[in-house]
RNA sequence: GCCCGCUUGGCGAAACUGGUAAACGCAACGGACUUAAAAUCCGUUGGCUCAUCGGCCUUGCUGGUUCAAAUCCAGCAGCGGGCACCA
């Protein structure tokens, strides 16, 4: 039989031919099967922008690699695929295209499945699931009921970010140095009543949970600590002179209470807005403290302002001592009471404050022996605070205590006295879920003026948007449609009002994954599905998403639990946050940046602008955005290379935690390897019957590739294990090389060179799965897919190493390296050692000192 | 401002519990093949020094612990991510 040599891959044959035979055989649909150990690969879910980013490819491929692999060990793997739908970019489109969000959204999510068709995913499809669509919101709808019922959602006041020319809410991302992105005016905090879940319900069980999760990233845990941030202490009531009310604080330093100067409320404070209706200037400083936008950042970094108010307040364990009340815009409602007290000593902040205004500085805490006159003399001097413990000076019932017994004998007067108590606060607050916009889930609620909140009765699910919105930019779209809103309270009949806040979007990405378990089924979730896919084994997405959705989702699917919902705490066992794709920036002298595709090497070796020739600088490699215009196009880079070379690129050289940058050449050397891999293939291809050599020719070459299969099989299982795909690629990289050094007519023919090229195309068939196919039918001769054959187990006879390099240090330097057979003996590894020449030039006429022999690794020679 | 990371050759990186720093690649240079180019193949490549053997230096910076530090500890710098309405 004539056989046809290839000499060049033709990817775009290869790649269609077997993306069509996945898909006709099905290989990647799975059904719940209690006899095979289930495996659920998920990376996070992308919001339909339009293009399939870089930053997708990646996340994508890492998860499908690992779906891949899994399913090659036995697993039953789900690994399923669906559209984070809602979301502010839609009705930025709505406005500046005047197109639908939902025609926007869907034409988008049609665009990103031909890119995520053409890469090659061994995704299942039949579990497809779009958040925009009533199908699925619809449970949401009743889950946010259940929470209503369960007393987990309400309504309270919290502060948005207010422009007054567009009468809208902005988010965050909306406000530009204050101002409002489109309409430029200064932005203002204004108060609105909204809807929140009480995640803070469960903050010591979302803490306590941190605990369990062992294959989530230590940095990821002690982010998600410190942002619930608990920390014990007491709340101390400080009464206002000359009226009943009073101004109370947390402090997890009670004991430095002695060390009072001040205390400072919020400027949304109740008490800061009653005392603003008597005092004219107070209610012109609250004015000014709301223009400015409500993000923590935005907050921290602004200049403080403060205000002293006529009243005074009193401390808590001494009643005759009035203490001045400010209102300061570094104090934040949302967080504690919205009241501090001020220990000027003993807090830097505090001191700044006091020397601003001139307060007194008290110090109450002196270091551990250390004279309290020279030391309160010196940090009245310095202005630097001090932070730390000791021991209580200049405060009465405390003084000679250590603080931390001065702070449980604190907190304990403030008990009996009735002016305080203990107090575990958390940093954590609960989630604010109302969004004033059109494009997300309508909050199932109806406002009737006569029986309050109603909730839209289930059989009434979903409650729809409307399709006919004017998106205008201007006000609420759902507040200004004009029937939607207007329906009658299912209590009374009366005439009410719908609820036209819609959720935020982290609803929908909160129980995604619980729903691909079965996303048709008629109920919210399938309780045996659910039972038999969650949790989920391996979670992959961006490290941008550490805290808030993956802090949301634990939460969520515990307020599901006590809901009825399902029977488990943790959604992710395992979690893994990937790297940014970055690129270098190009740039013409105007300024401009210059997308990658637009540059031309000019003839001098510079760069250029295509279209005027315009000369173009290189900027350093920064993440991947439109602004910068450093984009490289999937699509485009699939069209030149093929998508094996991009996902072999992609893993290859950077660890996959870290930030990757994308080169051309890099991409050039991915597509090089993968024409390489395909060279060894074709020398197979001429093979004629395979002669099976004995074992005896260990030791010869081709025996010597053999143990080496053995061991890449055994180095690139645990490199896979682990996420380490460029080090899985590093050894299998080795091993084609010796592949190549095998010369000869016959090599083809050669048992070793037969294994070890089945061995590669196994190895590869995760990472390069195109590829790996085509080789494993053409070359190899199987007939069966290779996306269904079970993962290559090693040889372990072949593994072990009978001799090792020993490395020979005198002084810590080393001196030589010396292979020796594997042996526990200290004398004769130092033997050996000693025995080197240069080490013996090295200790000629010395006196040896020690010697410290790590067998089969080092011995370290130490003279006088 | 607060929280969390990262920093190793010209570049991406490797080094598993402290034990030979730089595996594997990219780029560059030299050579083979070719009329030529591309592709491919072979070789060199951390810096300084040396005829050779070898020697000295080198993991952001400054200290410390240790026989031994990229790795552990303390301090500092630079860069990046998050900060609750971008997703």
């Amino acid at each position: 039989m004539l056989l046809v040599i290839r000499t060049h891959y033709n990817f775009r044959e290869v790649e269609a031919r077997w993306r069509t035979k996945w898909k006709s055989s099905r290989c990647f649909s799975v059904f719940e099967d209690l006899d095979r150990p289930k495996y659920y690969v998920l990376e996070m879910f992308p919001y339909p922008s339009g293009r399939l980013h870089m930053g997708h490819f990646r996340n994508y491929t890492l998860g499908d690699v690992i779906a891949r692999f899994r399913r090659a060990q036995g697993f039953n793997v789900l690994h399923p695929i669906g559209w984070d739908a809602f979301g502010l970019p839609a009705e930025n489109a709505a406005l500046e295209r005047k197109i639908a969000p939902a025609q926007w959204t869907d034409s988008n999510i049609a665009a990103m499945r031909e890119d995520f068709r053409l890469m090659g995913l061994s995704l299942d499809w039949s579990r497809e699931v779009t958040t925009c669509s009533p199908d699925y919101y619809r449970h949401e709808q009743k889950m946010f009921l259940d929470f209503l019922a369960r007393g987990l959602a309400y309504r309270k006041e919290s502060l948005v970010n207010w422009d007054p020319i567009e009468q809208t809410v902005l988010a965050n991302e909306q406000v530009i140095d204050g101002r409002g992105w489109r309409s430029g005016a200064p932005v203002e905090q204004r108060l609105l009543t909204q809807w929140f879940l009480r995640s803070t319900a469960y903050a010591e069980e979302l803490l306590a949970g941190l605990e369990t999760l062992d294959r989530w990233p230590e940095k990821i845990r002690v982010m998600q600590a410190n942002w619930i941030g608990r920390s014990e202490g007491a709340r101390a009531r400080f009464a206002v002179t000359g009226r009943t009310d009073s101004v109370e604080i947390f402090t997890t330093r009670p004991e430095t209470l002695f060390g009072t100067a001040f205390c400072a409320l919020a400027p949304h404070h109740p008490l800061s807005i009653a005392l603003a209706e008597t005092d004219p200037d107070l209610a012109v400083f609250l004015q000014d403290c709301k223009r400015t936008g409500t993000s923590e950042a935005t907050l921290e970094t602004t200049e403080t302002k403060s205000y002293r108010t006529h009243v005074t307040v009193r401390h808590p364990f001494v009643d005759t001592w009035e203490l001045p009340l400010y209102i300061a815009n570094f104090v934040v409602m949302d967080y504690g009471t919205g009241a501090i007290f001020g220990c000027p000593a003993h807090d830097q902040k505090d001191m700044d404050f006091a020397i601003k205004n001139n307060l007194p500085v008290k110090v109450v805490v002196v270091p551990f022996n250390t004279d309290p006159v020279i030391f309160t003399a010196m940090l009245e001097s310095s202005g630097r605070a001090f932070e730390g413990e000791g021991v209580l000076i200049h405060s009465d019932f405390l003084n000679g205590l250590d603080s931390v017994t001065a702070r449980h004998a604190a907190m304990a007067q403030l008990e009996k006295t009735g002016h305080g108590y203990r107090h575990v606060h958390y940093r954590l607050r609960d989630w604010g879920v109302s969004r004033q916009r059109y494009w997300g889930c309508p909050i199932p609620v109806i406002h009737c003026p006569k029986c309050g909140i109603v909730p839209v009765s289930e059989s009434d699910l979903p409650v729809t948007l409307p399709q006919d919105v004017d998106i205008t930019g201007y006000g609420n779209p759902l507040e200004r449609h004009p029937t939607w809103k207007h329906v009658s309270c299912p209590v009374c009949g009366g005439v009410a009002q719908r609820e036209t806040d819609t959720l935020d979007t982290f609803f929908e990405s909160s129980w995604y994954f619980l729903r691909y378990c079965a996303p048709h089924s008629a109920q919210a979730l399938d309780c045996p599905a659910v039972t038999y896919w969650m949790p989920v084994d391996q979670y992959i997405g961006g490290v941008e998403h550490a805290v808030l959705h993956l802090l949301y989702a634990r939460f969520f699917v515990r307020a599901l639990r006590d809901c009825g919902y399902l029977t488990l705490d943790e959604p992710f066992t395992g979690l893994f946050t990937q790297g940014m794709v970055c690129h270098v920036t190009y740039q013409c002298p105007d300024g401009q940046f210059v997308h990658p595709e637009d540059v031309n090497r000019s003839r001098d070796g510079g760069m250029v602008r295509r279209q005027d020739g315009a000369p173009v600088t290189v900027g350093r490699s920064e993440k991947m955005s439109k602004s910068r215009k450093n984009i490289v196009d999937t699509a485009h880079i699939i069209e030149k290379y093929g998508a094996d070379s991009a996902r072999l690129f992609i893993l290859s050289d950077s660890p996959p935690d870290r930030d990757l940058d994308w080169t051309d050449s890099g991409i050039d050397g991915a597509w090089r390897y993968i024409n390489r891999v395909w060279r060894l293939g074709t020398r197979a291809m001429t093979m004629q019957p395979v002669e099976r050599l004995p074992y005896n020719m260990l030791g010869h070459s081709p025996a010597a590739l053999f143990r080496q299969a053995h061991k890449t099989i055994a180095k690139v299982t645990e490199d896979l294990e682990n996420l380490r795909f460029n080090t899985a690629l590093a050894s299998i990289r080795t091993l084609t090389n010796a592949m190549e050094k095998l010369a000869g007519d016959q090599v083809g023919a050669n048992w070793a060179y037969h294994f070890t090229l089945e061995t590669v195309v196994r190895l590869l068939a995760p990472i390069t799965p195109h590829l790996a196919e085509e080789l494993w039918q053409e070359a190899l001769g199987h007939t069966h897919l290779l996306a269904q054959a079970p993962w290559p187990r090693p040889d372990s006879t072949l593994l072990g190493e009978t001799t090792v390099v020993l490395a020979v240090q005198v002084n810590g330097k080393l001196r030589g390296t010396i292979v020796v057979k594997k042996c526990d003996d200290l004398s004769k590894l130092e033997t050996a050692a000693m025995a080197i020449p240069n080490v013996q030039t090295c200790i000629a006429g010395k006196r040896i000192r020690k010697v410290i022999v790590v067998p089969n690794r080092i011995v370290n020679i130490l003279t006088s």
